[in-house]
DNA sequence: CCGCTTCTTTGCAGTGACGCAAATTGGAAA
DNA sequence: TTTCCAATTTGCGTCACTGCAAAGAAGCGG
């Protein structure tokens, strides 16, 4: 018996609309898995033998150009899956995970996903959705880095970290977890040098504050604006 | 009876692994389909109310930029799905699919998805591992626009289209599909100026023979290295 | 065969973004 | 506290790429 309780599970979108008892089920076949802030949670090319859940923390997915340059490819939040190799008929993982902060999560061993999807219809079709939710916006991404400047690709970036981990405090809404210049721009396709600038530029601005890994929202607003591309500039140094 | 013969789709990789009789049943259900070079097969946001396989001819995804740019997201090449928006847990399709070149398919009603997939495992995990590999497409492409120059990019684009769509002909191999210099830059991120500039230069140096939407490779190890960053850079005009 | 449309080429000027270098700051560890 | 290391800032020169404009080429329909 489990001294983990399935009510952990329920509310988290890969299990929504299964029956409690099949959440219990799975489970009994999860271990609990601790890894402190810059760990690897597993690494590209290594054979992929266990999946997870991310309980608490964030997760970067950085995949290495050919040059050795990273690139964030996506980040996860606390309630998504990582590390589905066998969802998609690989034996590998794909990419790097790092832990963006210290992480908490649940890891089942690869070998039980073709019984644990055929066992559990709601969880296959949840985890297909989710993919399929994965691609739109890795493709939303390629056409980001394909129309829009740096400028207006780094607000999104900010905006979108701010939406989905954003906590509110009295100077703005905080990012949650530590993160870098040189995160924002292995994000968004550009160098800590523009990013710095950037961020500067609209610190000066009274838009944002930040200091060292931290960036705080204080005009949303006015970052959309520089996203959309129909931002006023603010005026140089 | 259908006049279509199950032989058309036993060969192809969705269908891959799969009995005849059970693909009789698919192709009971399907209806054959042209559509000339040109034509839009579906539209972003438009309801989902069939997928397709492409039978013959070449497809474009475009998605619109919001100020109204094209970017191309992926080619299809026959034998490949489209529009499975039921698949991803989708009810409109989510980009356009432009035929590059005139193309037959068949149809099947999304409605029917559902039931195909629950008798068909073979079938859905034939594509759910395409889907797979289609993000991981779609990431590398993330990559690659985020890290390499723009002579990179579209040497690898054209290195891309030569293998997957590429006749050999006595000059070389030639992209069997029209397409111009503004496809290419859509693929890539940049504009039809700076393709018909790399063009005339690899063309100047006898990599490539390129005519109105006509490419043919000639020296494609020299655009491997262009592709990789080491290429020598042909002399400027 | 002519005229129109679409695609392609290329000169040129402008600039967004890069990337080095060096100084500065901030936090953590000793 | 003091030390040390990593993150950040910012000046400056450079360049890859853009985007307009205008001319040339290719194919199609009448």
């Amino acid at each position: 018996m489990s001294r983990l309780d399935p009510s952990l599970l329920t509310g988290l979108p890969p299990f929504s609309g299964m029956e409690r008892a099949a959440v219990s089920d799975m489970l009994a076949s999860a271990k609990p898995l601790r890894h402190p802030k810059g760990a690897h949670i597993f690494r590209e090319g290594e054979e992929a033998h266990s999946f997870f859940l991310l309980l608490d923390g964030y997760v970067r997915v950085v995949k290495l150009a050919p040059d050795g340059e990273q690139v964030i490819v996506r980040f996860i939040a606390s309630g998504e899956l990582l590390g589905i190799a066998k969802a998609i008929g690989r034996e590998t993982y794909p990419a790097n995970a790092v832990a963006a902060a210290d992480c908490v999560l649940l890891a089942w061993p690869s070998k039980l996903w073709e019984g644990i999807v055929a066992a559990h219809p709601g969880f296959a079709t949840n985890t297909y959705a989710m993919l399929g939710g994965r691609l739109l916006d890795t493709q939303d991404k390629v056409v980001e880095l394909a129309t829009e400047r740096v400028e207006q690709r780094v607000a999104n970036a900010v905006l979108k970290l701010a939406d989905r981990t954003g906590r509110k405090t009295d100077e703005g809404i905080l990012i949650d977890f530590p993160i870098s210049r040189q995160d924002i721009s292995e994000m968004t396709g550009t160098t800590l040098y523009t990013v710095s600038r950037l961020l500067s530029g609209w610190e000066q601005a009274g838009w944002v504050k930040s200091s060292r890994q931290k960036v705080t929202l204080v005009e949303g607003h006015k970052l959309v604006m520089v996203a959309s591309g129909q931002g006023d500039r603010p005026p140089p140094l």
